[in-house]
DNA sequence: TCTGGGGTCCTAGGACCC
DNA sequence: TCTGGGGTCCTAGGACCC
């Protein structure tokens, strides 16, 4: 026995720009894009003239030169992805988010009090739209994964149940690229051993697929292949890392620009970290050179902070670090990551080390923030440099 | 195709410990 | 003094997703 089709997959529309379409009325109907060098969202309109995600902004307008062309607004989607999960949350407490406008649900539960699954899927798609204001698609079956694919393959603005008869029906003649983890690379090493449907690697022995994409990734993908996706939808992840990052384009930068963008970066992390009640214990540090080419630095402290200054003193360590490579290649991006994320009333216990002049600079740092922008704070925070503050933690960069 | 910004997971080598 | 096997953590890189 297979069990039923109980997970759903929820997934709305080209959000970002589904959102600016909502808020703007004069925007409905027309090709929209999001985003300025890059294209964040396409709307529907934009898509059928061959604009995707992450197509260079030239490209794009090459494509559909009457797009309009609307710079992200972060908060909007933010507050429009808040409404649909709370949607979500009042269908059933077993929710799983997985991005900002997408999410697992199981209903399974739910048949006796409110109704089939397929039912709860169209009273959400209702409410989403009408108290929203935005289409989601949602797609049905028995694993998280063949959910996923019945959305993907729903949309713009539909539903599809996979009934567990006709699971093989629906996905062997898909192509492999549908699977959820064949991207571009998996996708080419594939096809060079002739494999161009799902059905054609569920036919391969799992020690084949293995061999040809490595043990995990085979065995991964063979097994969704075969149907088999055991994983249940999991209310209890929590974001593992925390990341932010700037593109800076292909001119020369100084060391104090660095500094100050870094300083900005640092600045906002800490910040989220601590308005969400968290704290990390590693700092990765993103760059990418002149070339293109990616390189990360990273240090693991001994105990978990959320302090804005040693956070800042370990990055600027690890820039200090990487100042001769980036001379000689150029840099076009800087970005920062934290993780090994916990939360903050779990912190262990601190070394017995002061951190009062820490403390002080944060507090400092917030009330400027608040009363003169993010700049005048990248700034000040730049005056305390002084190595009077920084971090003990790290000994080992002179 | 001249390239954003936010994430997840896996691999592999070395250090270190038992 | 030399040796083995197993486990965990750290660092760096890479593929992938939205």
């Amino acid at each position: 026995m297979r069990g039923e089709a109980t997970v759903l997959h929820a997934d709305l529309d080209a959000f970002y720009a589904s959102v600016e379409q909502r808020d703007a009325p004069e925007l409905r109907g027309r090709p929209v894009i999001v985003g300025g060098g890059v294209v964040l969202a396409a709307s529907y309109e934009a898509k059928a003239r061959g604009v995707r995600t992450a197509m260079g902004g030239r490209q794009a307008l090459q494509l559909c030169p009457d797009a309009v062309v609307v710079r992200p607004r972060m908060e909007a989607y933010s507050a429009a992805s808040k409404d649909v999960f709370a949607i979500f949350r009042d269908t059933t407490p077993l929710v799983e988010g997985l991005s900002i406008d997408e999410a697992f649900l199981e209903v399974g539960g739910l048949r006796r009090i409110v109704g089939t699954p397929e039912e709860v899927a169209v009273r959400l798609r209702e409410r989403v739209r009408t108290e929203v204001g935005l289409a989601i698609s949602v797609g049905v079956a028995r694993t998280k994964f063949l959910a996923k694919v019945a959305s993907a393959v729903s949309k713009p603005d539909g539903l599809l149940v996979v009934e567990p008869e006709r699971e093989e029906e629906f996905l062997l003649p898909l192509p492999v690229e549908r699977l959820w983890g064949v991207g571009a690379v998996t996708a080419e090493k594939l096809q060079r051993y002739g494999i161009r449907t799902v059905g054609q690697l569920a036919e391969l022995e799992a020690a084949t697929a293995e061999r040809m994409l490595g043990t995990a990734v085979g065995a991964h993908l063979h097994a969704l292949a075969r149907l088999r996706d055991p994983r249940p939808v999991d209310t209890t992840r929590r974001r593992a890392s925390i990341g932010s990052q700037r593109a800076l384009g292909t001119g020369p930068r100084s060391a104090e620009e660095l500094d100050l963008i870094l300083t900005q970066i640092v600045d906002r992390l800490a910040r989220r970290l601590r308005d969400g009640d968290r704290v990390c214990r590693s700092v990765v540090l993103r760059l990418r050179f002149g070339d293109f080419a990616k390189a990360t630095r990273s240090r693991t402290l001994g105990s978990a902070t959320d302090r804005t200054a040693i956070l800042l003193t370990v990055a600027r360590a690890l820039l200090a670090a990487a100042h001769p490579e980036i001379a000689e290649r150029g840099i076009t991006l800087i970005g920062l990551s934290l993780s090994h994320l916990d939360r903050a009333d779990r912190m262990q216990p601190e070394l017995p080390i002061d951190w009062g002049d820490e403390e002080r600079l944060d507090t400092v740092l917030d009330t400027l923030r608040d009363r003169f922008g993010a700049t005048s704070v990248s700034r000040a925070a730049q005056l305390g440099r002084d190595p009077g503050w920084s971090s003990p933690i790290l000994p080992e960069h002179e």
